[in-house]
DNA sequence: ACCTGAAGTTAGCCTCTCCTAACTTTTAAG
DNA sequence: CTTAAAAGTTAGGAGAGGCTAACTTCAGGT
């Protein structure tokens, strides 16, 4: 009876049937393999145009040809489309997937950040074997403790309950602030430790306030806490900020 | 140099060499599977004089085929002795990294009662998938986090980060206690969820006050804020208690 | 001491995820 | 427009952990 009305429903709102088909709880689950596919599909999707098979084979360290294999399997499962030689996308249940898991991960590095003392380059290897075996009971239990947050320690955003996407403030990369403007970092995309590490140690993290003193070739200078420093382009292309002005 | 000394200790402390030679972090980790085994291998050994492959099969859920098959691999590991239509035990190494694995499966289950909301009865299932996943540095957080406990909400001792048992109070099953008796309720040795819901709701949970009142053929009859239910034998052995003269 | 059922083993097969090596298709530079 | 490098595919195989079915060994009851 659920069923057919929700059909009904879905007819009416003109919604993706999709939508209800994927049910953490009810669908056989996927492997964590899987499910780190999906996940980085959609994080190479928001940041490129069309994602490469090579590039997913560089992000989750495995070879070219294991890629072709697991797309094959994922289209079989409903989750890409995908043809020979064109390139990958998610269906909608493999993007609410996607979303399931991005939404674990980046709860549990706040998580870890917040409750366990884990410092900033800690939290994601711990998080990314975390993320595939916690309970939805589990997400809901630190989700609640910390009040429903937005942004993950790196300033990334948390897919709601629902699977949207909080809106972020509008950001702009370090390497686009112009000389004097003054700028409040909001992101830092990446997560290799002795980057994070390094920024963390010279105060350039989450809601720093800082200065761009001046630009060169060599990188961007900037200006925190009454300390200046030269970050070089390599590293100053991972952080993001909002510009004073929009404050 | 360290290496050295180590060795010296250990002669001179008579000392199993093995002891020394695993460490989670530089010993090439062991599958989920690998640990669910030794562990269980554990805890039947507390249990029963002798480990069957039946009793492991039936524990882990598998056929008993697959357990003779595990046996050669962690005998060729260094981690069980064993020869056909033997016995099978942990070596030192064996036992070490089983009791590592039971220590974070108590952690958690405490961790998750305590922290996260979880009820008597949802912990297991949980610290049974998290506890392959977790870190040292998860492990240690947790312990200082709650004060370094020594027993999970089941009454069952968690391994000091040493490694040992810690030890517990005198235990009688409650099957034993003699009519008109005090005693209090230290441990439940199922994991259960039906029947752990089902005790939580009478009140018989851990440091519960009780008197039994009566023992016949159907079961125990036992009295705990002043009501009184008859507890039939097939739940009351799970239930293990301190007697109240011994308090 | 024998017999029989339970316990344990073996062989052969499956699925999963990854690999290498050789091949094909696409793309972009000249 | 050609062609070579890059990207992607295919075939074949490894190893982990399970399974079934047929077999062997063991242990207890008569
Ligand atoms: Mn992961
Ligand atoms: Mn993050
Ligand atoms: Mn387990
Ligand atoms: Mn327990």
């Amino acid at each position: 009876m659920y069923i057919i009305l929700s059909f009904v429903l879905l007819y009416i709102l003109h919604l993706p049937m999709s939508i209800l088909n994927y049910n953490r709880s009810n669908n056989p689950r996927l492997s964590e393999s899987q499910e780190d596919y999906l996940k980085e599909i959609f994080k190479l999707n928001e940041v490129n145009t069309t994602v490469s098979l090579q590039d997913l084979a560089d992000r989750l360290k495995v070879k070219p040809a294991s890629v072709t294999g697991m797309m094959k399997k994922l289209k079989q499962l409903g989750l890409v489309t995908y043809e020979p030689y064109k390139e990958v996308a998610l269906t909608d249940v493999g993007e609410a997937i996607a979303l399931e898991v991005l939404r674990h991960h980046r709860l549990l590095e706040l998580y870890l950040a917040r409750h366990l003392n884990y410092s900033w380059d800690e939290i994601h290897e711990e998080a990314e074997r975390l993320e595939h075996v916690i309970s939805e009971k589990f997400e809901a239990a630190i989700a609640e403790l910390m009040g429903h947050p937005t942004h993950d320690p790196h300033g990334d955003p948390i897919p709601t309950i629902d699977l949207e996407i909080p809106d972020s403030p509008n950001l702009t990369a370090v390497t686009a602030v112009k000389e004097n403007n003054h700028a409040i970092i909001r992101r830092v995309m990446t997560q290799d430790s002795d980057i994070l590490n390094m920024l963390s140690r010279l105060d350039l993290t989450i809601h720093s306030k800082i200065t761009v003193t001046g630009k060169d070739n060599a990188g961007i200078r900037i200006r925190v806490n009454e300390n200046q420093y030269l970050l070089p382009h390599s590293i100053a292309r991972f952080v993001w900020v909002e510009l004073a002005s929009n404050i």
